[in-house]
DNA sequence: CTCGAAAATCAACTGAGTTGCAATTATAAT
DNA sequence: ATTATAATTGCAACTCAGTTGATTTTCGAG
């Protein structure tokens, strides 16, 4: 999915320095095919090379706050992050409850509930999050 | 919200002792207007008697895996929870970026959606879980 | 009453994420 | 090239919502 995206273009773009632990972490959330958790990106990014969580985390948060990432507010108090780029449109996401693991689903056609989803009162709804909880066909078959 | 409801005979349903510590947890989310943190939860309680802050976390999450309490998993790693009685039905929820405060949102048709969100490759859905995410019209009337 | 289970308490712990500041690295100006 | 400047990263210590395990209290059945 990352093939597609030049990074250090992008990084230009958002007026970052394309340092290599920001193009690390850019590489890594690219090839997902699901959402991480800042924990995994760091132990990912410490198999090429030394990182301090605290730089992650910062980078993370920077990423998010700029819409290059999207930070999910998932179940259990641990943040996943996934890829915000043109070929990773916002979609819903599923999540075991037994495994917690995530995995990413189709987009769905959102732009009708939008104006319904936007409250009352002037509210300005910027992002849209929809999280499915259960039980995926691994636990299923399991338990 | 609560009035129609009886707690007491729900904790009987539900196999659970009707104590006071109980009963003053579903009457206060009961006549709350929106999700509460468990800290919130906590200081109310404490206007009427004294309570140990796990006894809460242990009853919610109690009221949660019995489908009595929705626990809502909004931004910020602190847990919301609302009633989930019969008179309160899911419903998807709008978060203020600024003041990270929760209002309710109209419940929406999920119908249709809910076999395209189900997943792929027999998931079991069992919640949905919808959150809109913006500046509220207060926030947006100081910035 | 009293005995056993359910419920509540207490202190200590966990762990994801944060903060402040120092050290390093890259960019720009001279 | 060399220094000034700003951006980035590292380190240690901290925060705080939530958890754990062991103990004490409460309650309802017999």
């Amino acid at each position: 999915m990352s093939d597609r995206c030049n990074f250090s273009h992008w990084l230009a773009l958002e007026g970052l320095r394309a340092t290599p632990v920001r193009l690390a972490m850019l590489e890594i959330l690219g090839e997902a095919s699901r959402a991480l958790r800042a924990q995994e990106i760091l132990e990912l990014i410490r198999t090429r090379r030394r990182v301090n969580k605290v730089t992650v985390y910062r980078i993370l948060e920077d990423f998010s706050r700029r819409g290059m990432v999207r930070k999910l507010s998932l179940e259990g108090r641990v943040n996943h992050f996934e890829l915000a780029c043109e070929h990773h449109p916002p979609h819903p996401h599923f999540q075991c409850q037994t495994c917690r693991e995530v995995q990413c689903l189709e987009p769905v056609a959102l732009n009708r509930m939008w104006t319904e989803l936007r409250g009352p009162l002037g509210n300005r709804a910027d992002h849209i999050e929809i999280r499915i909880e259960g039980l995926c066909h691994k636990c299923r078959n399991i338990s």
